[in-house]
DNA sequence: TTAGTAAGTAAACAAACGTTTACTTACTTT
DNA sequence: AAAGTAAGTAAACGTTTGTTTACTTACTAA
């Protein structure tokens, strides 16, 4: 039998995160990035169910899985607090640097009921994915370090204003000044940091 | 000449958010909103231009400008720091509890191309929304009860959490076991505060 | 009281939507 | 080398999209 061309899957998946960082997720349509991907609409639903299977294994596999490994490449749960957090704020920011078009597919993962639906279905928001993270969360508060709160609290405070600032540095980047640099993200992250401990 | 039934433009406004609240933005159609508020499509295009409008201004009048509102209700730009910002989060978080409708389409304005360049227009993001707010931040930054930081970084290191937190109490308002309670979030105040003063 | 007018309706428009049908291509296996 | 098969294409399917056309309604002002 004839071969997947796995080179035509990237494309998809790839120039998919493309249009919903630069037109939007409501302005993603299946024929469009058929013909922007060289690809025949047939070819994309060898793969794939229908549009919402796509969309949904794009969210999870391709921008939640990589986010997740690029998070925790070189972070381990038992670090020091402040050096752990550092850890998770640094790789998140170069993590997004290098890979513009996944934020915004991340981003409507918020909003849109379907991600969100997959989200609860995937069990994510339960510690399947950035397990390592919640066991550091949790190492710490057993050991004093940090304020006690529920996981989802802790997540909050410790990932909302990092992605928040990410945004703005996106945002930002085309114009003539540079507010998110490296040296307000750092001192966030301090003030983060700060926030937490005990 | 005829004039104006006001109930059936409030119907439309409202209508539009509960159906962004419960099939997401990317499911709203012109014809299904039209149905769904007891109107003809066209009595839509009486008030506004077409569909990007009409978000658009549904996003900036209604969400926005209500929840500005909301936030600044008996806030002082001269308050001492921990109450401004006690204030900002109490406000906040009894607005969207009695609006949960609003806060899908705020969500939305931080991944749509399309709010978020009306955002840029209206220049919400240069002070224009939410002046007070700004005001205080950089009165505590003189003062030297706070750390410096641009207005981008203040802003995401105070409302990012909140949002976020938020988010999580609606998710979990149908289960079994409510997590963000009111003591939750006091206490995510208090971190966000204790990391902000010098 | 009636003429004028904007509000509002029902039905329809072309264009775009997600998906499928009918077919061809390119490789593996025997 | 020829048969078998999944990958892939081009064109089309019926629906739904945003918006408009042609018309009616209900009020104001003269």
């Amino acid at each position: 039998m004839r071969p997947k061309n796995l080179e035509k899957e990237e494309a998809i998946r790839s120039i998919a995160l493309q249009i919903i960082a630069e037109e939007g997720l409501e302005n993603l349509s299946m024929q469009k990035l058929a013909k922007a991907a060289n690809v025949s609409p047939r070819t994309i639903y060898i793969k794939y169910e229908n549009k919402e299977d796509f969309l949904i294994k794009l969210f999870i596999d391709e921008v939640i899985g990589s986010y997740e490994k690029a998070v925790l490449e070189k972070f381990d749960p038992e670090m020091p607090f402040a050096e752990g957090v550092k850890k998770i704020w640094t790789n998140s920011f170069r993590y997004f640097k290098e890979n513009r078009h996944y934020y915004a597919l991340m981003q409507y993962g918020k909003s849109s009921p379907l991600l969100n639906k997959a989200y609860q279905q995937k069990g994510i928001r339960e510690g399947d994915f950035f397990a390592p993270v919640h066991t550091f969360l949790a190492f710490h508060v057993k050991a004093g370090t940090i304020i006690k709160l529920p996981m989802e609290a802790h997540r909050a405070l410790l990932f909302a204003p990092l992605l928040d600032l990410i945004n703005e540095y996106f945002e930002h980047t085309a114009r003539p000044k540079q507010v998110i640099t490296d040296k307000v993200l750092a001192d966030c992250c301090e003030a983060v940091i700060k926030g937490l401990l005990k």
